[in-house]
RNA sequence: GGGGGCGUAGCUCAGCCGGUAGAGCAGCGGCCUUUUAAGCCGUAGGUCGCAGGUUCGAUCCCUGCCGCCCUCACCA
């Protein structure tokens, strides 16, 4: 850096502050194949001058219409020496490459604006792709994400990324003589704007011949290694937008969740289901079991949490009448993180007035039909963790009982004694365990691993179930499902208890059981009166649904992770201080 | 919370038995008009996560802490 200090012409103070892509220049514009930008914005061409009158672009002289000649700029040698930007000290400035800052004060010195509040944003480059062949020598413009420049004597090549693909952007120094001088201030991972003519390579990539640069927004730091992407995984997470740009897997993975959960809605919408929203605070949390979040409103000085299902509000819906009503929203347990939880995540919940858990298990595997249909193009197959899966309804089914019988030969569900034989031969905590409890935890131990499914489990003892309505033809069971696939429950379903009184005994149980337990904080601490008032108005027979949609995504786009469907997931923080190692970190 | 692993340049990674650190990419200065993980020559870049300890000497050994990953527990 110590060689730069040749004089380079600069403007003149009184020069205009910068080149204006107006009117006049774009009337003599050849016809663009892109739409331009919008509306005549001052955004800044690259390094034009008087003598591009004499450049040659496709033929026509389009860039000598700039008049009057506006500021040129030399690169880096041109610019005055600029002090590093100060930050506060918050910022995290390792990341900040000087040399990209130094650019970023010769283009500020040379009067462009790095930051031009818009630029001619072109055609998706997908669509520019498919049409080349047949328009080859017109003009097109593409806006994007400049990958690795590739500097190839008086020629540069690099791609430029858009959301809907790649493309190869040539450089030329006939076709770009007033722009070239200038071209290392632009570089990887810059935002520009480029307007060039359609061709391709001698080898025959589909190649837009730039005629035309304007930068669209400077990067500051540099981009992630060119082949291997961001690896690290705690950097992947914390910083999801370099992730994003990146990684082009990454990117998939998160369009094929959106389109799930379009496809999710659009599913529920063709049978008349009401998409609803419903609190997210809550007075009293309800629905599943679950520690809550706790926040506060201030106004009305209120203790509230956060939900850990939208259930009870739901079916108050179908109380009113609503009869089918579906909900994709937040929830929020507070509880561990795993490769399969995350603190916040996103449930999908249905309630279908006149229905039972049979109707139900038919609408997911409608679902089912729907996403093998819409998400992987027919064919149900999907691998995850190493296995092949074959998610193609109908599904298989088998009675709780039934599955537990065959693991666990010779011991009762309903026989503590047992039960309490076989947990510990299993090597189980026994110790201050609920009978029904521990005869669920056998059955995860020995069953669940085992259900790779996909597979309906269904008719669950009534102790573990408490919302769900018995089994008429035998009262120990209950109208209840749960969707496995992988050895991971997707999805839980029962008949709703519509029963007031019978509601209302077993929200008693629950918060007496609470008042016997000070370590419960699963439970609420009062009986939700409402709801059960709600029931006492009278509620149809209903079907209601859960299923995890970030699990769902897992499945459906083999992520191995649920962080790797959630786009931010939960993380600690780190502290600024200590991230920027000044050794300053604050005791705790 | 328990157990295991990891943390080195902006990124991807080496670093042996303890002797104050290397490569590739990105960057900077050059050469090259059809490159595409371009190539070649040169150059710059580090609080080795943080803090202690042992040692003449610590990226390396020990302890504690921070963060992430895996796993178990809780849960969906």
């Amino acid at each position: 850096m110590s060689t730069r200090r040749n004089r380079a012409s600069r403007a003149p103070p009184g020069a205009p502050k910068a080149s204006v892509r107006g009117t006049d220049c774009r009337t003599r514009a050849p016809p663009r194949a892109a739409r331009g930008s919008a509306g005549g914005g001052p955004s800044r061409t690259f390094g034009v001058e008087q003598d591009t009158r004499q450049t040659r672009a496709n033929g026509q002289d389009f860039l000598g219409a700039m008049a009057p000649a506006p500021p040129r700029f030399r690169g880096l040698s041109g610019a005055p020496r600029i002090p590093r930007l100060q930050f506060s000290g918050s910022h995290v400035t390792d990341g900040i490459a000087k040399d990209r800052l130094e650019k970023l004060h010769a283009l500020r010195a040379a009067g462009q604006d790095p930051f031009p509040a818009r630029v001619p944003r072109g055609r998706p480059v997908d669509q520019v792709l498919a049409e080349l062949p047949t328009r080859m020598g017109e003009t097109a413009t593409v806006a994007g994400r400049l990958g690795q420049v590739r500097d190839f004597g008086k020629l540069r090549f690099a791609h430029l990324q858009d959301r809907t693909g790649t493309i190869q952007i040539g450089f030329q120094r006939e076709r770009l003589a007033a722009f070239w001088p200038d071209r290392k201030l632009l570089e990887g991972n810059d935002l520009v704007s480029v307007t060039g003519e359609l061709g391709t390579t001698q080898k025959g990539e589909p190649t837009l011949w730039a005629t035309e640069v304007v930068l669209a927004g400077k990067a500051l730091r540099h981009a992630p290694e060119k082949w291997h992407g961001l690896q690290d995984t705690e950097q992947r997470y914390r910083m999801r937008y370099v992730d994003l740009f990146a990684n082009p897997e990454v990117r998939a993975s998160f369009s094929k969740r959106s389109a799930i959960v379009r496809e999710v809605r659009a599913y529920f919408d063709s049978l008349g289901y009401l998409e609803v929203e419903t609190p997210i605070l809550q007075p009293i949390f309800g629905g599943a079991s679950a520690r809550p979040f706790r926040t506060h409103h201030n106004a009305l000085d209120m203790g509230l949490f956060l939900r850990i299902a939208p259930e009870l509000y739901l079916k108050r819906l179908i109380v009113g009448g609503m009869e089918r009503v579906y909900e994709i929203g937040r929830v929020f347990r507070n509880e561990g993180v795993s490769t399969r939880h995350n603190p916040e995540f996103t449930m999908l919940e249905s309630y279908e007035a006149w229905a039972d858990y049979r109707d139900v298990m038919a609408r997911v595997e409608g679902l089912f039909a729907h996403l093998v249909a819409k998400i992987l193009g027919g064919d149900g197959k999907v691998r995850f963790r190493e296995r092949e899966y074959d998610l193609m309804p109908p599904f298989q089914k088998a009675r709780y009982l039934d599955l537990f019988a065959q693991q666990n030969p010779g011991v009762d569900w309903f026989d503590h004694a047992s039960c309490l034989r076989r947990a510990k031969d299993l090597g189980l905590a026994t110790d201050g365990i609920e009978p029904a409890k521990l005869a669920n935890d056998v059955f995860e131990a020995t069953v669940e691993d085992t259900l790779q499914g996909p597979v309906f489990v269904h008719d669950y003892p009534v102790a573990i179930s408490p919302l769900a309505k018995r089994l008429v033809e035998d009262p120990r069971v209950t109208e209840r499902f749960e969707l496995f696939v992988a050895g991971m429950e997707l999805g839980n379903a029962f008949s709703e208890l519509n029963d007031p009184i019978d509601q209302q005994q077993r929200f008693e149980e629950q918060v007496a059981h609470k008042l016997a337990n000070e370590h419960d904080d699963e439970t609420p601490g009062e009986v939700d009166v409402d709801y059960v008032t709600a029931l006492e108005f009278g509620m149809p027979p209903a079907g209601g649904l859960g299923i995890g949609i970030d699990r769902l995504c897992m499945l459906l786009t083999g992520s191995q992770s649920i962080r790797d469907v959630v786009l931010f997931p939960l993380l600690r923080r780190v502290d600024p201080a200590a991230a920027a190692g000044d050794g300053s970190t604050p005791a705790p």
